[in-house]
DNA sequence: GAGCTCTTGATTGTCAACAATTTGGTCTAC
DNA sequence: GTAGACCAAATTGTTGACAATCAAGAGCTC
């Protein structure tokens, strides 16, 4: 009964994207992409350096053929800007390109819980639930921290995945996702929502259950759209008001 | 009065394309990207064929490193489909593909109508009444052709820039958009809906007009989940029955 | 002293050769 | 005759050297 849900909970975000591009990593290029990419989102990498060629290719000891490209596919996930015959550098994520990446997450989101409510099986939504009544324990436990990353990221990857689109799925998880999870490296300060969360993830898997398309992305949206009124509150007030 | 919508309604394609990516023809892989692009949107290289890297390089005249690159970042546009030491090869669109593109349109498109309605400027809104004014003659004049393809695409495009936000844009112009002239190269056959797109574009002008973003998006969403109905109609139905 | 030009250094873009892996075919054993 | 292993050709991945471009600083002119 507990063990269909041991091989969510237990697997760290590395493993979870390893799932999704599984053999990414057989080649120079795609271990060097992952590499470079955690050095970026886990800020080794500050936002707005530049990636020099030569350097990288040294620290991660490979030619500057696989850095390129793991470059080029990091520009193309966001993470990395680029101008010809200038260079490569680590995007700066200002308050507002936040705000614009949680609209799209609204949109995006929003439809993935609808289409998950008409195409989730029901087993993947039993999951679902015992997958919140863990997050719900953990919650109560650590005074709320587990479920404010790691948790969160499991719940909606697999509302995500349950939508049975391929092609929202893969710009979700493979490209908008890593975004987010760059600013919250970056941000680890804004007010927690862990109780408001739960609740509101309770009701989302109602609606789910109930197969209500409508009901589901109105939640999802409003969900999405309360955590971006969140960052914005705490981001635009002094840091000394969220004590 | 009529010089403000020359620029927009004159332009083809590949110049748009080129003011939103302004030098990335500068460079050799540069080029090479536009041209291997535009050869599989118009199906000069058949959906599912193998992308030979020593092949194509001899074609467009570059050494296989700028090749290579070019068929990163279309692999990155979701054109051609890349799987590692076996090679690169055209996407294949298959009616579930179309189903799921459209799902992402619709649920991007919306929110683009919503910002659009909310940050579009009063000229751009004027200048996108104009560019209405000029596919509804053209319309009248060509029997609907013109309506279908570019004219339609300019619509869109307009509101999907008026939204402001840099990275649906990005999304939706960038990648996306490519994916569906892909498709409409390939399959060119399906049902018009000129008049019924003309409507609908006037009253989702006026919900602009009028600031509503709830309203714009609703309707920009029910105009493409028609045209989703659409396509998938005539492409499930023998081809006989579309006359 | 301010502004411009030229030059130099560094960095990116490109190329061609080398290494590693896959695929298809052939041969052998059962 | 079929299944499996092995071998060879083709193709992709990788490397290091070369070419082109940009940015910064020195020197010169006004």
């Amino acid at each position: 009964m507990s063990k269909p849900i041991d091989d969510i909970v237990d697997n760290p975000a590395e493993q979870r994207d390893d799932r999704v591009q599984p053999d990414i990593d057989k080649t120079l290029s795609g271990q060097t992409t992952i590499a470079l990419r955690e050095a970026i989102i886990k800020g080794q990498i500050a936002p707005g350096e530049k990636l020099n060629e030569p350097t990288l290719a040294e620290q991660f000891q490979v030619s500057r053929g696989p850095l390129r490209e793991a470059i080029r596919r990091l520009v193309a996930m966001r993470l990395v800007r680029h101008v010809p015959h200038v260079g490569a550098s680590v995007v700066t994520l200002e308050l507002d390109d936040i705000m614009e990446l949680y609209d799209v997450r609204e949109a995006l989101e929003g439809k993935a819980a609808a289409l998950a409510a008409e195409n989730m099986s029901e087993h993947d939504i039993a999951k679902l639930k015992e997958l919140l009544e863990v997050h719900r324990l953990h919650s109560e436990n650590n005074a709320g921290e587990y479920m404010q990353t790691e948790g969160d990221f499991d719940f909606h990857y697999q509302i995500i995945k349950g939508s049975g689109n391929r092609l929202l799925t893969d710009q979700l998880c493979d490209e908008l996702y890593h975004l987010i999870r760059m600013f919250r490296f970056q941000t680890s300060r804004f007010k927690s929502r862990s109780n408001r969360a739960l609740i509101e993830h309770d009701q989302l898997i109602y609606a789910i259950e109930q197969r209500d398309p409508q009901l589901a992305e109105i939640l999802m949206r409003k969900h999405i759209a309360r955590a971006k009124a969140s960052i914005r509150d705490t981001l635009t007030k002094p840091a000394t008001e969220n004590q």
